[in-house]
Formats: C-alpha cells, sequence, structure tokens
RNA sequence: GACCCGUUAGCUCAGUCGGUAGAGCAACUCCCUUUUAAGGAGUGGGCCCUAGGUUCGAAUCCUAGACGGGUCACCA
C-alpha cells in the first residue's frame, strides 16, 4: 500500500488529531489570501519606517500558500509558504496566537507539505525581510505525504515525470516554463485570429490516417463496428474546409504517432496547422517571419537565445536556401552526388548510411540531407524547393516538374516547420497516393500515404490556390525555453507503466502459504518466512493438500 | 531495436578487497520568542529494483529481467 510508511502514518495520525481538536483538515469554502507578490509590493513602505517600528498592526492580512521551511525556535516559529507567485515569510508565536493553538496546534500539527492560511500583520524582521506577523493561522489542506527534502530537492528524473506534481512544487522553474508554454499557444492562437484566421476543430479519430508519414494509434468503435486511427496529422480535414469556403483556418492540437520515443519525440505532440487561399508558400515564410517577430516582442525575448552550447539568432528574415543547394553548400556533398540516385546512394554507402537500394532520387536527397545538412542549420533556416517525391501533397513547380512548391524550417539543428503551396490538382493528387501505395509495395516503408478516395473526391469539387504549414509547438517551447527533452515541454510526458503502484504480493508461509504477519518469522536461511507453530502450519499444509 | 550508465532510508547521496548498511536533510522526544538550508541533545527508520546463480558468506561478483537516463538507429 502506497501509505505503509512510518512519515505517512506520522502525517495520517496528525489530520486525526486536527480531527479530535475539532478541526476538519480539509475544510471547505476557503478563499484565496491576498498573492504574495501583492503582499510585498502593497506593505514595501514598512521597510522605509524608523528601526524600531517597522510595522503596521493597524492593517490586516491573509495569505495562503504551502508550507515549504519551519523554523520552530521554542516559543515562536518562522515558516516560509508558496503561492502561484512565490515564497513569503510568516512569523507566529506562543502568545499571539489563540490560546493553547500555537503549543497544541501550530507547532505539532502544521508541517511541511501542509497548505494553510496565515493571518495577521504585516512586519519587518531583524534581517530585514518583509514578513507576516500571524494572529490566526488555519489548515487548509493536510498533506500526509512528505516532500522531499528541501535542500537538494527533486532530482530523480523518473519521479520528476511522474508526478510532475512534486517536481512543480520542487522546481520552481519548471513551472516558468509551462506558463511560458501557455503564453506562447496564446500568443500563437491571438497572431493568427489577428490575422483573421478561424480557429476550427477537426477529427481526432481518422477511418484513414493521412497528412503525413508516420505509424498511427489503432483504436475500435464498438457501435459502428470498425477501427479508428488516433490522427497523424489534420492535413486532410483542413484542406476540405478550405475547398468549402474557408479561406483561412488554423488548428492547435495532438497528433499521435506510433514510433519511437526520443528527446525530440514524443506519442503525443502539439502541432499548429493552418491554412491560407490565395497564399503561396512565399507569403508563408514571411508570416512565419512575423509570428516569431510577434512572439519574441510580446514575450520580450532577446534576438539572440542561448540553446545548450548554441547561440541562435532570432533576427528576420531567416536564410532561404533551395534543398539541393543545401547539400552542395551545406551539407558538402559533391554536386553531381547530390542529383544522381546511383552516385547518391554510393555516397551514402561509403559514409556508412544503410540504405535500400530501392529509393527514388528524392528519397536518397532525403537521406543525404538528413546525414549531412540537418544538424548543421543552427540560425533559424527556410529549406526550399524540395524534390517531389518526397512531398506527396505538394504542389509541383510549374518551372521544375521535379521540385515542390515547398519549404521546410530548421533551428538548432532540428526541423520545426513544413510548409507548401497545396497540391490542388485531384488527378495527381489521385496519382501520388497511388505512388506511395506503391512505394509501400516496393520498399515495405510503412509509413507510406494511405489512398483516401473522399480526399480525391473533395479536390475535385475544386480548390482555391491555397498554402498550408504546420509548425511543431513542443520543439518551439524547447527552443525558446531552453530545454533539451521534449518531455520537459510536456506536462505528462510518455511514461512505460510504474512497478511500483502495483500491489505487492503479501508475506507468507513457504509450507502452508498462510498470510497472517503475526504467525510468521523470517527464514532463518535465506528468503522468506514461517511459521511460528510448527505444529499448526503442518496442519494447515496437509488441509491444503486435500 | 542496439550499446553505455543508473536503481541503497521519505529525499539527496556514501558504501573500500565479497564479511551482513552509513551520512545530511526529513520524522519522533526534549531545549530554544526575530530565524534564513536556524541551532543544540537524544531516538527510531532499509525486500540495498526483481528473480536466479557462484560462495561458508553477496548491496558488492555472474546471468536474465523491470524501470529510468544517455548515445545511436528508426522516425518529422
Amino acid at each position: 500500500m502506497i501509505f505503509d510508511n512510518q512519515y505517512i502514518q506520522e502525517r495520517i495520525n496528525k489530520a486525526q488529531k486536527l480531527r479530535e481538536e475539532g478541526i476538519n483538515p480539509y475544510p471547505a469554502n476557503i478563499t484565496k489570501g491576498m498573492p504574495s507578490s501583492e503582499f510585498f509590493e502593497h506593505f514595501a513602505y514598512i521597510k522605509e519606517l524608523d528601526a524600531d517600528e517597522k510595522k503596521d498592526e493597524n492593517q490586516t492580512v491573509t495569505l495562503t500558500g504551502r508550507i515549504k521551511f519551519v523554523r520552530i525556535m521554542g516559543k515562536a516559529a518562522f515558516a516560509k509558504i508558496e503561492d502561484n507567485d512565490g515564497l513569503v515569510q510568516i512569523y507566529y508565536n506562543r502568545d499571539d496566537l489563540p490560546e493553547g493553538y500555537y503549543n497544541n496546534i501550530a507547532k505539532r500539527l502544521f508541517e511541511v507539505g501542509d497548505i494553510i492560511e496565515a493571518t495577521g500583520y504585516p512586519f519587518v524582521t531583524q534581517t530585514g525581510e518583509l514578513t507576516l506577523h500571524c494572529k490566526d493561522l488555519k489548515i487548509v489542506s493536510k498533506a500526509i505525504m512528505p516532500l522531499p527534502e528541501k535542500f537538494h530537492g527533486l532530482t530523480d528524473q523518473e519521479i520528476r515525470y511522474r508526478q510532475r506534481y512534486l517536481d512543480m512544487i520542487m522546481n520552481p522553474e519548471v513551472k516558468e516554463t509551462f506558463v511560458m508554454r501557455s503564453k506562447i499557444v496564446s500568443l500563437i492562437r491571438r497572431f493568427f485570429e489577428d490575422h483573421g484566421f478561424l480557429e476550427v476543430e477537426t477529427p481526432m479519430m481518422h477511418p484513414i490516417p493521412g497528412g503525413a508519414n508516420a505509424k498511427p494509434f489503432i483504436t475500435h468503435h464498438n457501435a459502428l463496428g470498425v477501427d479508428r486511427y488516433l490522427r497523424i496529422a489534420p492535413e486532410l480535414y483542413l484542406k476540405r474546409l478550405t475547398v468549402g469556403g474557408m479561406e483561412a483556418v488554423f488548428e492547435i492540437n495532438r497528433n499521435f504517432r506510433n514510433e519511437g520515443m526520443d528527446q525530440t519525440h514524443n506519442p503525443e505532440f502539439t502541432s499548429i496547422e493552418f491554412y491560407w487561399a490565395y497564399h503561396n508558400y512565399h507569403d508563408l515564410m514571411k508570416l512565419t517571419e512575423d509570428l516569431f517577430d510577434y512572439i519574441f516582442a510580446e514575450l520580450q525575448l532577446p534576438k539572440t537565445l542561448t540553446y545548450g552550447e548554441m547561440q541562435i539568432d532570432f533576427t528576420t528574415p531567416f536564410a532561404k536556401v533551395p534543398f539541393v543547394e543545401a547539400l552542395t553548400t551545406i551539407g558538402e556533398v559533391p554536386a553531381d552526388v547530390a542529383t544522381d540516385r546511383e552516385k547518391g546512394l554510393a555516397y551514402l554507402k561509403e559514409h556508412g548510411v544503410e540504405v535500400n537500394d530501392n529509393l527514388t532520387l528524392g528519397y536518397v536527397q532525403a537521406e543525404l540531407f538528413d546525414e549531412f545538412v540537418e544538424g548543421k542549420l543552427i540560425n533559424p533556416t527556410f529549406i526550399t524547393d524540395y524534390p517531389i517525391d518526397i512531398s506527396p501533397l505538394s504542389r509541383r513547380s510549374d518551372e521544375n516538374p521535379q521540385i515542390a512548391e515547398r519549404f521546410e524550417l530548421f533551428m538548432a539543428g532540428k526541423e520545426i516547420a513544413n510548409g507548401f503551396n497545396e497540391l490542388n490538382d485531384p488527378l495527381d493528387q489521385f496519382e501520388r497516393f497511388k505512388a506511395q501505395a506503391e512505394a509501400k509495395e516496393a520498399t515495405g516503408d510503412e509509413e507510406a500515404m494511405h489512398m483516401d478516395l473522399d480526399f480525391v473526391r473533395a479536390l475535385g469539387h475544386g480548390m482555391t490556390p491555397t498554402a498550408g504549414e504546420g509548425i511543431g509547438i513542443d520543439r518551439l517551447v524547447m527552443m525558446l525555453t531552453n530545454n533539451h527533452s521534449i518531455r520537459d515541454v510536456i506536462l505528462f510526458p510518455a511514461m512505460k507503466p510504474e512497478s511500483a503502484l502495483e500491489e505487492r504480493p503479501k508475506n507468507a508461509c513457504k509450507k502452508c502459504g498462510n498470510t497472517n504477519e503475526e504467525d510468521l518469522k523470517p527464514a532463518k536461511k535465506g528468503k522468506g518466512f514461517f511459521c511460528i507453530d510448527a505444529a499448526a502450519c503442518a496442519k494447515r499444509a496437509k488441509e491444503n493438500k486435500k
């Protein structure tokens, strides 16, 4: 049992003692006191008073928060309580609290971890700290689980991710990261709304997984008797809306991909996708730069951010490099290799990259890009003009049918965004889906796209020229908050089941299986238990055999 | 999926050559009415991740597994 622990039992006893004193350890109808930040602001004047008069007994203030430190000195005590804004110190003593309350309740039954309500007047201590001198102290919520140690805190990554609440209590910077994340998402939403985009919600359960190359999660709808796929991308639904006449839409929501997990991949992740009719991918790049400028301005971030060892310069406009040019200039792949399937394959093999011999030129180039270019793109860089065969949903360039009117945005060696002019030729789209299906046969590519005939039919009704883009929110937050694991920007990252929460089998006698703890003694040699009363044990064992 | 590292008290960590478990904080009992990781005296607290094996003897060595972290692979 998770409460089988001396510390927890001590705390449960204290909660019981509170009840015996007529105090509910979990009272209702508690309202939040003055925020700690306001307390410091509002009573700053007390610090300016004469040395022996640094208090204002005419004021009555209530603070609420969780006790983080307690220092008891006989008949008086200091504690630090924490609310949403931070720590604030309170002072309480025997003579200023109600009769007997200090010795029997406050000193004895309130401890680190408890949430309390403190009422009193502000004063400044001898060491110059603005503090609340308590006239009254109440329990708001009794904590029966002990907090980690106050100095080293909680560092175990596993506990931090599994018990994020504890991580947030102990590591204030965690809360800061998620506050930042919330602000970033809010700013992105406002930016698109201000630019005339409409926020929409499209299905999370798809009959055909589409809009990206990825393995889906599969679930089952009982009433319909059909399997459904958790969406890997909202793309095809958002484009259906464009066909329907919504000329600027966006969706901020989760995608699910049934793939490996690492520092930049969580099975569920958040992205924004937006579609902009009568615009092209150059407009998208400009809009993306404007978005970054807006976020940086609103968050008052410097243009150059530190990301681990890197310095990333977010000054706009961002660099733009065509895909094949990036291979030769940034990746230093010889020009003849960069555009030749056979040479490309040979080059990859020379450099120890395992590749499938059936890959088309575009896929070979993609391999070259991943291997030699991606990691070198530190400052934000748009890579443009992607090979058509790795861009099954993008519009083909009129000048060069081998390339797609597409870009991806990279920073700190990671992909952050992907945008392109949407393919709106229904017959071309049909053929591209077919080619993907064939690639699936040829190379066993499990992530290749599925044929979506309804989507082709939608395009058949005519879709205005549209540009669409997706931005990975988690990775963007990582960049802006200098976090290097996606788990640090997702509140509850995916984890394997926790074995510690499973019920442990009871101790039992090795001979008769008796589980009554009082009858058992530990084995003298080896592990396990035996019955103290050997005769009774033998009897039980005999009965068991029947 | 492969490899490397980790798992010991509530937390943070020691644990030597294989000889049967330690510290600090926290808890408990005392002292202490302006502390800042408060201080002082004392006490209790362990499935040493799990299961096998080697051994007279395993936290320690070996094998397998679980979970976590990292590197790579896969993957937008």
